[in-house]
RNA sequence: GUCGCUAUAGCUCAGCUGGAUAGAGCGACCGCCUCCUAAGCGGUAGGCCGGAGGUUCAAAUCCUCUUAGCGACGCCA
């Protein structure tokens, strides 16, 4: 189903051409001056350039071309020579009820065969989900949805850090407390116990211990450095051990993720990367592109046309071992081997994108991936307090992701209290609204962006707000229950009828962008702007439900037709939630 | 030092492939529930779009310079 700005730019070449003028003119956009129409293009001004004629003219000979046309209920030139439309009350209507007549409203979800990846998650074992964690997850989940909405076969991938130095950490702490353990004995020959020695609580008390101790001694330092390289060697306790935290780990990691409604279809490790490293390097150094420089074997990236200065990609340490680099180009050989994608998505801090950056190059340049490959780089800001800096606990330390949803759910209970509920439906509304408001407040800025974290803005329920658009859907519920508990029966595919009311109109232009809308967010990795779609047209809903009668509307023509505009935002609304990540309850 | 990102209303943010009077929300102030959820709706006040040049018929948007904040810059991840 074709946009309406395509429709009317279909409309405009036509009279462009035949006015004489080059069609690329025709370029339509959404008004900036909605008192005055609701599609503009500007192209009669930039041809003036061409023709050497006043943009007023040209505008007014195309204009003239499509008084006649049905799709307009206003078209004209307005000086300097911008092109004024408004469409009609049919052609609108009809657009809306194909849209309601279409699985994904008209949107383009037919099957790609691009494959995605997608790695968002950062989270490492051992160590607890934190504040830091939720962009990437957050980010990451709905650029998933967006592009698996839109049709394509995407990888969302946990890549989870399971093989650096927080293990040996561990395995260092661990042989200090519990010796005994057959983990440490090198002469063990038996099988080891398929019980972890600890929970997660133990690695999460046992693993920032361990870490600020090593800051403060070298020698447990080195012997941490000294059993994380014997891991790596494939020291058989160890591995053992790893295996343990990794397990212990990834199911409380998934407890957490499902609470955030986040979920990953691959849970790969930095350690499975690790079988593909000797082949590369092996390769980058044959290839010629890997030479020794002040002992660490490296890669240089740089290139003629750099006006800053890149540093080589290292590939191995001067002490032989591998480093994230390493990591990172073999998972790219990874995937390009499991998966062929057409496109890897790295949702990561924005201050990696230089280190990215070489990463990028390295891999083209050893030819480790394709130049039909794209490999991008969606960078995200910090979250911060509101002091705008870096977001802590009272106390300064960092704040655990299930406490903020705890806290967050906690005040949202509390403003929910006068609400006349049973417990379970408003605990679900609770942890729904809950998630709206922490995922919302996150995705509705540009992810590059710092942004502030204002827990009380967020859950304050009112403007620009995950609750706020839950709200919307939950009346349109609450009209279909009306609907039904009044023996109503609206036939599915009753007509929308052409509006009668500037609100209506609003709602159905609105409810129109949401093929754009998803093509732009998808085209260039941008969440926000489906916030920003779910916001207007929510807006646009609330006005026009406020002005009009919809369930119990007198008029019984004017009345099917409002119930099927309602539950078309309704059902748009719920769609592009979901594309967030989240979900709407039944009462609120 | 080099490079990058950011700068828009008191606060939080959109808008940035150039277009007509720069938009929201919050906060402030004034209104609207005998009526489908007032977590809603309407209205008022609030801006040299960091600053200076430039390109253009037209600049918040593009270019240059500049100021401020943040960040990155080889053996961490």
């Amino acid at each position: 189903m074709k946009k309406i700005i395509e429709l009317l730019e279909t409309e405009l070449s036509a009279a462009f051409e035949k006015a004489g003028y080059d069609k690329k003119y025709a370029r339509v956009t959404v008004s900036n001056r909605p008192d005055l129409c609701q599609y503009q293009c500007n192209g009669a001004l930039a041809a003036a350039k061409e023709y050497h004629k006043a943009p007023i003219q040209m505008a007014g000979e195309v204009v003239e071309l499509l008084a006649e046309s049905g799709t307009f209920q206003e078209i004209a030139a307005q000086m300097p020579g911008f092109i004024n439309m408004t469409v009609s009350h049919t052609f609108l209507a009809d657009y809306i009820n194909e849209m309601a007549a279409s699985e994904s409203f008209g949107c383009d979800i037919s099957a790609k065969e691009e494959t995605i990846v997608i790695d968002y998650g950062g989270a490492n074992v051992a160590k607890p989900l934190h504040v830091g964690h939720l962009r990437p997850a957050v980010i990451g989940e709905s650029i998933k949805r967006i592009s698996r909405y839109l049709g394509y076969h995407v990888i969302g991938d946990a890549h989870l850090g399971d093989w650096g130095l927080p293990i040996g950490l561990i395995i260092t702490e661990l042989k200090k407390r519990q010796p005994d353990l057959p983990y440490f004995d090198e002469s063990f020959e038996g099988e080891y116990p398929e019980e972890p020695p600890f929970g997660i609580a133990d690695l999460e008390e046992i693993y920032p211990f361990a870490s600020s101790y090593s800051k403060e001694h070298e020698d447990y330092k080195a012997e941490a450095q000294a059993a994380t390289a014997e891991l790596q060697a494939g020291r058989k306790g160890y591995l053992a051990l790893w295996q343990h935290i990794v397990n212990v780990s990834v199911a409380d990691l998934k407890k957490i993720y499902d609470k955030l409604n986040v979920d990953f279809d691959l849970w790969k490790k930095e350690s499975d990367a690790q079988p593909y490293i000797p082949a590369m390097v092996q390769e980058m150094k044959d290839g010629g592109y890997a030479h020794i420089d002040e002992g660490a074997l490296v890669v240089d990236v740089k290139e003629e046309t750099d006006t800053k200065e890149i540093p080589p990609c290292m590939i191995l340490k001067s002490n032989g071992a591998t480093l994230y680099n390493t990591t990172d180009l073999a998972t790219i050989v990874e995937r390009r081997k499991l998966f062929d994608p057409k496109k890897i998505i790295y949702v990561v801090d924005k201050r990696q994108a230089l280190y990215f950056e070489q990463v990028f190059r390295c891999a083209r340049k050893t030819k480790i991936i394709g130049e039909d490959v794209d490999l991008i780089f969606v960078g995200f800001g910090t979250m911060n307090g509101k002091d705008g800096k870096p977001f802590k606990t009272r106390d300064g330390g960092v704040l655990r992701l299930e406490a903020l949803l705890a806290d967050v759910t906690e005040q949202v209970a509390q403003k929910m209290a006068d609400r006349e509920m049973g417990q379970a439906e408003r605990e679900d509304a609770a942890d729904k609204i809950a998630l709206a408001a922490i995922k919302y407040g996150d995705l509705s800025n540009q992810a590059a962006k710092d942004y502030i974290f204002d827990v009380e803005r967020f859950t304050s329920f009112e403007g620009n707000t995950g609750p706020y658009i839950l709200y919307t859907i939950v009346r349109i519920k609450s009209l279909m229950n009306k609907l039904a508990a009044q023996g109503i029966h609206v036939a599915e595919d009753a007509p929308v009828l052409p509006a009668d009311s500037k609100s209506q109109t609003d709602v159905m232009l609105s409810l129109s962008k949401w093929g754009e809308t998803l093509e732009a967010a998808f085209a260039e990795q941008a969440p926000h702007k489906v916030c920003q779609f779910l916001y207007e047209l929510s807006d646009a809903f609330n006005k026009f439900y406020h002005e009009n009668k919809i369930v119990t509307n007198e008029n019984e023509r004017a009345r099917e037709s409002y119930i099927q505009l309602s539950r078309l935002a309704g059902r748009v609304l719920e769609a592009g939630i979901d594309l967030l990540g989240l979900s709407a309850p039944e009462k609120m």
